[in-house]
DNA sequence: AGTTACGGTGAGAGCGCTCCCATCATTCCA
DNA sequence: TGGAATGATGGGAGCGCTCTCACCGTAACT
């Protein structure tokens, strides 16, 4: 029937349709439809009502694809994990980072690409992050220094980090880890602790190398010396925890600051193997609050970090960034709470108050 | 100047450019250079790494949004994860599971865009894709009858599920979870428990009800009565595991098939702060051999299954559906087998074995 | 030498949207 | 009541790719 680009419309019962069907159907241009699509031009309220009416009658949904094509816009948020350690993705710090972030992005109709960061799947992000697929990235977990992160910023790519990164450009949200530590470590201090160990996080993450900080800092306030000894570095996972405090055990800690509840549950269960108790023996204070925390025996001390919110600031930084590429970089910190429970002890030196009260 | 739709080309020094930008640069059309870029047509060799030399120089990437459009596929598997509970996803069940998709789909070149399925946030997944931007759905832990899979199935979108689904048209991977829960309990009886009970996963969940179907098939072997009280449904975390022991205790069991390994660390925890000893009063058998399973306290004994495999084996299948959508809906059972630990109590019956014979 | 076959290549038409610009009624101001 | 502003709409180009088809030159056949 010649070479008359009309063609299409009549490719049989297909589910959605297109634009130009919609527009046929009620009579109007293309463009209009795309105007109520996108409800924010002027159209008419008659034209746009009679529109909207057949857009749902046809079970229209517009194509994203060629949405993303024309607007440039994805509306397609991407999120890497790193997938260092096979199931660091079970830890339930980043179950609840992603929780945050998906609520916040669905409120934004956003969507949320996931990707595994496993250094050898990196590649598969940049492609898609340069190429129109997504919008921008939530990074989490970035190490100093990340060769990826460095792709990024010179791809001209739009992106926030989950944790501190040392790089003028790029916009951040965390919380104050060196502050944290020093709060807890000085908990444990505080309560009369005077071996007070620290289980570290690997040490190429920020958030591990903060929190050695953050434990070094609360030492030198009680004037302590630091002990190599009494450092060791975890992996954030139980099997870490557990065996960086078998290796502490040997140099007799009284208290132990763990960078995170999931390797304070191994490092609880090493000492109960041990024949410990905990927090007689051994003071415990963790940090994140994840649910385990409160249901270990004895319920962890730990720093409670909104991991939820955290997302959720990540996300609207993004959007940000995206609506304004030129804007510079933001860092936003949120609040963070040491939450005393019971394997720090801290409720024996109660007891003990109470004791030399009465006496 | 005019209305010639040149244009383009001059933009600025973007990062990667177009296949036109590289078209015009290598002396070749638009044509040739996307066949070099789909690696597959005839191109002589000669003009192939003339092209690839300029693509390599230029970091040209091609923009996967046109690419999308212009041939419908998107080479994105959507994979949607139930998030009922806020922290399902800290299961290291997803965890292997996500891992095993993830390395399967990047051996094929495909992206992968994970949806936290909060029921609230499932029209997203349709949305998405019902329009381009994914080519088809991975769908783990899906419901009887779920509305969601309806609209999949009606929609017309490739999808294929991890878990058995009981609907013609529809394809699944999984293990065989009546035999292997058959299996897994006949083995507390076969070591003389009597009052063996289950912890089972929310009955909406068909691998719940398989797994309790073959707890029952177990009970019948060996004929005994089924009983109400020796069943409670946890919800595959801890949390449930614990809450599930506490009901059961009431009951007396001497041994609990407990129906994920992180319900059965709950489980133990519990049995624990009870002071019962494990094998000893409580022989416990859980599912899945998560990495946590070995180094609990004893060893857990458990239902082996290899969940990266089944996350390789859906996105095969969900391949073969993509490109052959006529294709009847096919079935993959993967197995499964028990690994006997200490936490069934099997070498407590060798002993006792050995002293038999020696007498 | 005439035909067929085919490897290698280019041109054009889309994919389904968005966005800019042109158009045409209205309505407002002096 | 004439000219400008404003509102509502339509038309066209184009986002960057893929895919079909046409084309040309050379090798292989009769």
């Amino acid at each position: 029937m010649g070479a008359i680009p009309q063609g299409g419309s009549g490719e049989g019962s297909e589910v959605a349709g297109t634009l130009e069907e919609i527009a046929r159907l009620s009579g109007v241009s293309r463009s209009t439809v795309s105007r109520v699509i996108n409800n924010n031009a002027r159209v008419s309220p008659t034209t746009r009502e009679r529109v909207l009416e057949i857009i749902r009658r046809e079970g229209y949904r517009p194509n994203l694809t060629a949405r993303q094509l024309a607007s440039g816009r994805a509306n397609v948020l991407g999120v890497v994990i790193p997938l260092g350690s096979p199931d660091v993705l079970s830890d339930p710090y980043f179950s609840k980072l992603l929780h945050g972030i998906a609520v916040e992005a669905d409120s934004h109709d956003q969507h949320v690409m996931l990707s595994l960061a496993e250094p050898s799947f990196r590649h598969r992000i940049d492609e898609v992050a340069g190429q129109g697929i997504i919008d921008g990235v939530i990074v989490s977990a970035a190490q100093e220094g990340d060769p990826f992160l460095v792709r990024l910023i010179e791809a001209g790519i739009a992106f926030i980090s989950v944790g501190r990164v040392d790089d003028e450009r790029v916009s951040y949200v965390d919380i104050d880890n060196v502050g944290s530590a020093r709060q807890a470590t000085g908990h444990l201090l505080r309560l009369g602790r005077r071996r007070v160990a620290t289980i570290a996080g690997p040490l190429y993450a920020t958030a591990s190398i903060d929190r050695l900080r953050g434990y070094r800092e609360a030492l030198d306030q009680y004037g302590l010396q630091f002990d190599n000894d009494l450092v060791v570095a975890g992996d954030f996972t139980e099997a870490g925890g557990r065996a960086g405090m078998r290796r502490l055990l040997e140099h007799r800690p009284d208290g132990v600051f763990v960078a995170s509840d999931r390797m304070a549950a191994g490092a609880l269960n090493e000492l109960r193997a041990s024949g410990l108790q905990i927090p007689d023996d051994v003071a415990l204070v963790g940090f994140d609050d994840i649910p385990l925390s409160r249901e270990m025996e004895p319920p962890l001390t730990t720093v409670r970090q909104q991991i939820e919110t955290l997302g959720a600031a990540a996300v609207n930084l993004l959007l940000d960034l995206i609506h304004d590429p030129t804007a510079s970089a933001s860092r936003v910190i949120l609040p963070s709470e040491l939450v005393v429970r019971a394997s720090c002890g801290a409720h024996l030196n109660q007891e003990r108050k109470a004791i030399d009260a009465t006496t």
